[in-house]
RNA sequence: UGGGCUAUCGCCAAAUGGUAAGGCAACGGACUCUGACUCCGUCAUUUCAAGGUUCGAAUCCUUGUAGCCCAGCCA
């Protein structure tokens, strides 16, 4: 039995990225496994990057190795510690665990400069004073080759003293650079000598002032992973063209046993705003409350929504990992929550848009409390007190003065079940001037109490509800995509084309008295109404503020009006 | 138009020359103290296209086509 579960796991297919690891260890290329994080502190982390957090720490995991968080802080002018803070709490939160392994490029500094004199000496860098504008001119087009710069020939020497100059901070920013002397006729733009140091006065936020010049990615990235000790470096496609860089650096630079660049497909989610640069700008101009505004996919964003670290990680699961750009779909994500959710969140009952349910046969004043369990399919979370009264808020859609066929809920004449309570039969109804009911009148069943047992009848229908006397009214927000799914993502501007309707706050919710009490961040199923998650940000206990994580599925449809 | 990469159902994705898994979505039906959940069923004679090799091709070869990435002193 064992042995054929076994088998079955052996048989399941491997992604690529796993096959080609496979393949190294097998080889005896290396006889560990070491991935890495690495990101750079300019932003909030998003449901992109929880795909590459959880690659690399599953990857790990799986192989019995390790995994470290490193921050890739090599350009201190957008870099910042808040970013450091967020990222850090993020990764834990996906249940990435680092241990003691959390890493900061600018503390390699030293290493990388000795790098840097180490490929001066063997003659494979050089500094240029060409400025920026030739370098670019001189670097040629993508159908055409670069030519060299006057300065590429200079002596070791000379090169040394250069370098040394630019560090000791004797040229300006741009003055000078440092340059992997590689080909400038390569067809792969990235080798035709590229900028490996560069000059920039700017303080750091870790190495404060110590260095004026920086070492640029293509130097920088190779030389963290190989100093780490990693052995497969995991990155996004658009890198492809850099791998052939990646493994000169570690080559020229003369590691042992170097590291492997391999890339993979990023996550991009359909209608949804995910890349740093729309993200920061939605947050610059207020659009949302914050990097963690609950309408965003930032982690921070998905995690005060409601969303858990189980869901994210089911659905990274069920994306799968290949190099074919792609693009997955809300519902995937939805799906996962749901799934989650089902059998750990209590279900309660909470109305959203009331009108008024009187039972006229129900005695005035009295309030009885039904047992009622919190979630059916999960005895372990419990039973509460339920309070019943004459009057109670019912969901507006739950009643239809015309009810079309297969309408099961309540109409004047029918019967139905009130969840964990009673049968009633509705008897009347009120409106008002405009039309609108305002009030439904019903009577019912002391026989049909829930629990009683009762087979007497049956009804189609069962709607939820809550006692008007006793119920709490909350804030409930509801939220729409933030983009305008009908134009598409962007305009032909470039900017982002925004739904007007994104934020659907109401105020005029009632819910049972358990949830008036929720204490922030917890979670809960509202029957028919979909998941919700206390604000941890907007609500203390008490007067909680909901945002809905997802909605149910809803298979009744009202006919067209036509018919 | 130079280079790199990718193409399998509406979406994601397996299949590694042996006769197209699975999940999401959708659609039927059963069940139900909500129409949710659960359960059962349907959903690629064909893998971007056209040729070729082979007993046998999504997999190999040829020629096309489409999409993504690269010309920061960003990462």
């Amino acid at each position: 039995m064992r042995e054929a579960e076994r088998m079955e796991e052996e048989k399941k297919s491997r992604n690529f990225i796993e096959q080609f690891i496979d393949k190294d260890l097998a080889d005896g290329v290396y006889d560990h496994v070491m991935t890495r994080f690495p990101p750079e502190p300019n932003g909030y982390l998003h449901i992109g990057h929880a795909k590459s957090i959880l690659l690399n720490y599953g990857i790990a995991q799986e192989y019995h190795g390790k995994f470290n968080l490193r921050f890739d802080d090599t350009n201190a002018a957008r870099e910042s510690t808040e970013y450091v803070k967020s990222i850090k709490e993020d990764v834990a939160w996906l249940g990435a665990n680092w241990e003691d392994r959390l890493f900061f490029a600018s503390n390699y500094f030293d290493q990388m400069y000795e790098k840097a004199l180490l490929l001066i000496r063997k003659g494979k860098a050089y500094v240029d004073d060409l400025t920026a504008d030739q370098i670019r001119e001189y670097r040629g087009t993508l159908t055409e080759p670069g030519k060299e710069s006057p300065f590429r020939n200079r002596s070791v020497e000379e090169n040394l003293q250069l370098f040394e100059e630019m560090r000791a901070g004797k040229y300006a920013d741009g003055e000078k650079v440092l340059r992997a002397k590689i080909d400038m006729a390569s067809p792969n733009i990235n080798m035709r000598d590229p900028i490996i140091y560069r000059v920039a006065h700017m303080r750091h936020h870790n190495t404060g002032d110590k260095w004026c010049i920086y070492p640029m990615y293509d130097f920088a990235h190779p030389i963290e992973d190989a100093i780490e000790g990693v052995t497969h470096s995991l990155c996004t496609l658009e890198f492809e063209d850099h791998r052939p860089l990646y493994e000169w650096v570690v080559h020229e630079c003369e590691f042992p046993n170097p590291p492997r660049q391999i890339e993979f497909a990023k996550l991009y989610l359909k209608n949804v705003v995910t890349g740093k640069r729309y993200i920061k700008r939605l947050v610059e101009d207020g659009i949302v409350d914050g990097w963690d505004d609950p309408r965003l996919v930032t982690i921070s964003g998905l995690r005060r929504r409601g969303y858990t670290p189980e869901s994210i990680r089911m659905f990274v699961e069920l994306s799968g990992i290949s190099k074919a750009q792609s693009t997955s779909e809300m519902p995937m994500l939805e799906y996962c929550i749901r799934e989650d959710l089902k059998m750990k969140a209590p279900r309660l009952m909470a109305v959203l848009h009331p009108v008024k349910l009187i039972i006229d046969n129900y005695p005035e004043g009295q309030i009885e409390y039904l047992d009622a369990p919190n979630n059916m399919e999960n005895e372990s979370l419990g039973q509460r007190k339920l309070p019943f009264g004459r009057e109670l808020w019912i969901e507006r859609e739950d009643f239809m003065e015309n009810p079309p066929r297969k309408y099961f809920r309540m109409f004047p004449g029918n019967e139905v079940r009130l969840m964990n309570a009673y049968f009633v039969k509705c008897v009347s109804f009120k409106k008002n001037e405009a039309g609108e009911i305002t009030e439904i009148h019903g009577t019912y069943d002391p026989e049909t109490k829930s629990g009683s047992g009762f087979t007497g009848r049956k009804v189609k229908g069962t709607i939820h509800w809550v006692c008007a006397q006793t119920a709490k009214k909350v804030t409930v927000r509801l939220y729409e995509n933030i983009v305008d799914e009908e134009k598409g993502m962007f305009a032909e501007d470039g900017t982002l084309n925004l739904n007007p309707n994104s934020l659907v706050q109401l105020n005029e919710c009632y819910v049972e008295p358990a949830l008036g009490e929720a204490q922030p961040g917890s979670r809960f199923q509202f029957v028919r109404n979909g998941y919700f998650c206390a604000d941890p940000k907007d609500s203390v206990p008490g007067t909680p503020v909901f945002n809905r994580i997802v909605s149910l599925k809803s298979s009744f449809k009202l006919p067209r009006s036509s018919e």
